[in-house]
DNA sequence: TATAATGATACTGTATTAGTATCTTTTTGT
DNA sequence: ACAAAAAGATACTAATACAGTATCATTATA
């Protein structure tokens, strides 16, 4: 299983640069050259990462984009949720009407527990300490 | 993302029935009456199981399934390895050469403790916890 | 020796992930 | 005014993983 995901990966990526970039503004084409990603394919993943919210975009010559807040309150979990959709650590049977005793399930509960200790690590990562 | 697939999720109701079967074995044909699970996919499922030392198998008219250990004694790590093969929060690029700064990657080093945890969660979830 | 079971293995359909391609809109420097 | 350089929107394609089938071989028992 993959927790993080390529575009995920590359979404940090592409988020510390723009974090350490001096410019006001990083455009792809800057980013590109030095991250080696595809460009059409990062363009995606910060079209994404700016209708969330996480980015600021500008159009037009010498446009690009920007954080949209402090590295600090940037969360690896946002990146995740916002690239893969929300975290769901199972989407098994026993969570469903399928699941034999529905709403008594034991394996349900212990991944839940799993899953709301997986979340809170990852909200303790942000942009900020990875920098 | 997906911890638990429909294989591994199978495999833990079957298992659980097996454990909870007052015969000695217990053969796919019964274990499909009661679970709904496609034959020849829960077939293969138990193989594998089998293969990787959590059943014991038993060939012939009369044959069937049982466990090869105690219930307390299976791990849902071990379900999971087993049909998904080994657990990795992620394959991502920081933990593979591709990542700028091998070796002292601050998310490589976040995401193996996250992984750590979770081993050690889901090592903790025995079969018999489940029935 | 027919039957009912598992073993082995190859195949198929579907969903997700990864990446391309293209056209539109916006801004700015000349 | 207008060419160039940026992002926005959207549709398409390729690769991989997940879910499930199909079939033939082997084994044990009654």
């Amino acid at each position: 299983m993959k927790l993080i995901t390529r575009d995920t990966d590359y979404a940090v990526r592409a988020l510390r640069f723009i974090a350490k970039n001096d410019k006001e503004l990083t455009s792809v084409s800057e980013l590109v050259k030095e991250l080696k990603i595809p460009k059409p394919f990062l363009r995606k993943i910060l079209q994404v990462l700016s209708k969330k919210g996480l980015l600021k975009s500008y159009k037009g010559k010498g446009g690009g984009f920007k954080l949209s807040k402090r590295p600090a309150q940037i969360l690896l979990v946002d990146l995740i949720t916002a690239c893969q959709g929300s975290l769901k650590v199972s989407d098994h049977l026993f969570k469903s009407r399928l699941c034999p005793d529905t709403g008594k399930c034991k394996l349900k509960k212990k991944l839940d527990n799993i899953e709301k200790g997986l979340l809170s690590q990852l909200s303790d990562i942000t942009l900020e300490c990875l920098l």
